[in-house]
RNA sequence: GACCCCAUCGUCUAGCUAGGUUAGGACACAAGCUUUUCAAGCUUGCAGCGCGGGUUCAAAUCCCGCUGGGGUCGCCA
């Protein structure tokens, strides 16, 4: 039986590289209909918090990631004493004060990559290991070690920053008896200054993901193709059709630089593949967090919103900051666009514009496009020198969707309001 | 510094295991089409095998060295 663990300590949020090493243990055991485990590393009792592994299983769960097991390290002490102290009696260990320490043997440890190949380390530069700490916690090693061997993990994908460990655990997987699993270690994604991925360099939390309108299904497409590529030039792929092609040998060895772009890329094509009404559905807590709408909003109106945006969004934050003036007031104005267009030469078309709409009994994208016409024919300017003026009294903004489908959604009333406030708040 | 890992366009990658490709795709960038703007879409372009030695008829692919980058050296995980 398969059997791999994701191993996050609630320390910190989840991150974007340990979501991904959770992702491809996921990946790989769903691919040989093995099991997942998950165990939460939490012997550092001061650093540990419980909304931390609330924030890390809420965002594995966004990501589409179950498990099959769930351990805590902080049950599990009297086991690793018990163990620890079998060592001591066999002499294998000794005692520090009250730490237990393995004495660590000179000699020739080799280990065997998925997805590197072998690795011969010498274990003269190693110094003997701490098992137990002097207040009674066992070390990650020896913790990662116990567990892994009584967890009957089979597969041990993790980063490559662990790759130095393994030499020293496997001393401890000897000195216990226990059989060795086998090793992946995974390429460790970089920033985009190819440093480590930081806070300075971008947000490196999930949770931050989720906050800024990224979609699950994009950010889990984007972090699989960092150093996994399903082939046939294939960029989008279902979590599910990703788990059919999923093969440990394809992993890359080289380290990934993380792009902003690219993400935002997957997301913007996600949304614009979903239909309307799906985007309607994941744009509402969004709207509702924003005060944009409350319980009482019109669906349609939000479909119609959302049509308008839906091929010209990459993440919902951005859906919310373009289209701000359908939901509020006080929407925000770029000064410059204003400055341009909103020319006093326009006060006349824009008085005439406002009138000639509130007389409308009916005010849809056809009438608006029949009576803005007829106007720019009349007044003998050309469509474009009334569009962009009357875009940016409507919205703030000299971008957006197509004029007369803007202001039919809009509605008459905010139109005519708008048109006349124009000039009124120079 | 010691030890370990790695190296294809600016970035993510296919190709490397079993040497022979016009080195393919995607993001970004540039241009064009379309258009009331921005997007989206379509078309085109730009751009790469780090360097030096081997092995071979033939090297991105195999070997060695160099350089460069990364990681680890905690009673953190």
């Amino acid at each position: 039986m398969i059997r791999v663990r994701f191993a996050p300590s609630p320390t910190g949020y989840l991150h974007i590289g340990g979501a991904r090493t959770a992702l491809f243990n996921w990946m790989y055991a769903k691919a040989q209909g093995g099991q997942c485990i998950l165990r939460i590393e939490d012997t550092d009792r001061e650093r540990s918090k419980e909304e931390f592994l609330e924030e890390i299983l809420t965002s594995m769960k966004w990501l589409g990631m179950d498990w099959d097991e769930m351990y805590r390290q902080s049950d599990r002490f009297d086991i690793y004493r018990q163990y620890a102290t079998k060592l001591l009696e066999e002499g294998k260990a000794y005692k520090d004060g009250a730490a237990i320490i393995l004495k660590i043997e000179k000699q020739e440890v080799k280990i065997y990559d998925l997805i590197r190949g072998e690795i011969v380390f010498d274990t003269e530069t190693i110094k003997d290991q701490v098992l137990m700490k002097s207040d009674g916690s066992p070390t990650y090693s020896f913790a990662c070690v116990m567990d892994d061997a009584l967890m009957e993990i089979s597969h041990v994908i993790r980063g490559e920053d662990h790759i130095s460990n393994t030499p020293k655990q496997i001393m401890i997987y000897q000195a216990l008896g226990f059989k060795v699993p086998k090793f992946a270690h995974l390429p460790l994604i970089l920033g985009e200054d190819g440093g480590r991925l930081s806070k300075r360099t971008g947000a490196v939390a999930v949770s931050d993901y989720k906050k800024q309108g990224f979609l699950p299904q994009a950010l889990v497409n984007y972090l699989m193709l960092l150093g996994w590529s399903p082939g046939n030039n294939q960029e989008m792929i279902t979590l599910k059709a990703a788990v059919k092609k999923f093969s440990i040998k394809k992993i890359n060895k080289a380290a990934a630089v993380f792009s902003l772009e690219k993400l935002k890329w997957l997301n913007s094509q996600y949304i614009k593949q979903m239909s309307v009404s799906e985007v309607v559905n994941v744009s509402i807590p969004f709207l509702r967090e924003a005060k944009y709408i409350d319980d009482n909003y019109d669906r349609k109106r939000l479909e119609n919103i959302v049509q308008l945006y839906k091929s010209r969004t990459p993440t919902l934050a951005d859906f919310l900051e373009r289209a701000d003036y359908f939901f509020v007031d006080d929407f925000s104005v770029d000064e410059g666009a204003k400055d341009k267009h909103l020319t006093e030469d326009k006060k006349e078309a824009f008085q005439k514009l406002g009138q000639q709409i509130e007389e409308q009994a009916r005010f849809d994208v056809k009438v608006s496009e029949q009576v803005f016409r007829a106007l720019v024919e009349e007044s003998g300017m050309s469509a474009s020198e009334l569009v962009h003026p009357v875009r940016v009294a409507l919205t703030g903004k000299d971008v957006g969707p197509g004029l007369f489908e803007m202001m039919a959604a809009l509605g008459k009333e905010k139109v005519v309001q708008r048109l006349r406030a124009a000039f009124l708040k120079r």
